[in-house]
DNA sequence: GGTGTGAGTGAGTGCATACTCACACCTGCA
DNA sequence: TGCAGGTGTGAGTATGCACTCACTCACACC
């Protein structure tokens, strides 16, 4: 039932299929964790699952691969905040703080990922060095960038797990007093 | 090979094998998450894997009943630890914070298993709801037994999920700035 | 129009693993 | 002593999924 003659291919490069299939993994790695299976992002992705491993020879390659844009994702979201605060004269952490409560809302997935990448990195050695990477990296922006002190950033990282883990389970959709104190954001200048 | 004279089995309860089977499952699926197989946890427990499939029937099942008890020694934990600062005439809210930090070394499954139920809670209902169940029990705890505010809860909890995180990913094992203080354990009255 | 190269796939294979079934053995009780 | 009922298992079955292979088709260049 296929109809070459009203369809015809349109042949990408290798390179831009394999973005388009790494974004593709974001999203359904970010639904359904480590779990989902190859068949399904490969759909997502609009090739077949034989393509989805010549792009990627194995399937936790796939999942490191989305693991990075993600987290490449998260990185320039607190950076350009942070950049963005300092040009106007705002309190850097503070913007780094909104924008880690906006991300909920804009990029739920790149949040995702870090919760289902926790997990990964409790069992697989290649997955703990990619969180610790971005762990590094972030503590890094929000001392230097943002100017925070140890405890500052103790505190800005503690909210953010927090973050995390209300998106992963759905605390959004619950009508309860925990749910709604958890999820709050405060209005203006916290602590 | 067996040897039948030497080693007459002596036969359980269903009861006491089901609790053990249980603790058995709680060590496991804390070390490797759902994806544990039910082999492995069968020759944990020390049983077959027929025998404990008879006694949960589906591996889900399995699953709930061993986030149950780490979840009821989870509350135990911040139970005690509140009853007995307010017996001392301590603060309860602080108690309860050292004793998180302690579970860490303790208990730490019960907390691995709080990060393994997240993901879970992002793709199974009933596990969903189970999650909330916890969060739910211990916030009114929090509240009530160490009459905390609004904003003292959720900062309880954000730095509880960044424990929780901490753990899963290994940072103690890790040799690096970030590692050392977001592990760091304030020593006496925080914030 | 022929040909070489890379994009893309249908139809598998093999293995891990959740779950089953027929059966063995122990123990209390008549 | 026999038997009923509960504990426990060896040896499967079935399914889902990571990964492979042989192959087709589009396009660029001559």
């Amino acid at each position: 039932m296929t109809s070459p003659a009203t369809t015809p291919r349109t042949l990408s490069t290798a390179e831009q299929r394999r973005a388009e299939l790494v974004e593709a993994a974001v999203r359904v790695f970010a639904e359904r964790g480590y779990a989902a299976p190859t068949t399904e992002i490969a759909k997502a992705a609009g090739i077949s699952q034989a393509y989805l491993f010549r792009l990627f020879p194995t399937k936790p390659d796939l999942f490191a691969a989305a693991y990075e844009v993600a987290s490449d994702r998260l990185y320039a979201a607190f950076s350009e905040a942070a950049a963005e605060a300092k040009a106007s004269g705002a309190d850097p952490l503070d913007a780094m703080g909104r924008a880690y409560s906006e991300l909920i809302r804009r990029d739920r997935d790149v949040l995702l990922m870090q919760i289902h990448s926790y997990v990964g990195a409790g069992i697989d050695e290649q997955a703990r060095a990619a969180v610790h990477r971005c762990f590094a990296r972030l503590y890094d922006l929000v001392k230097r960038e943002a100017g925070a002190s140890e405890q500052e950033a103790k505190q800005w990282f503690a909210y953010g797990m927090l973050i995390n883990v209300m998106a992963a389970i759905h605390a959004d959709e619950v009508d309860a007093e925990w749910a709604q104190v958890l999820t709050w954001e405060p209005e203006e200048g916290d602590c």
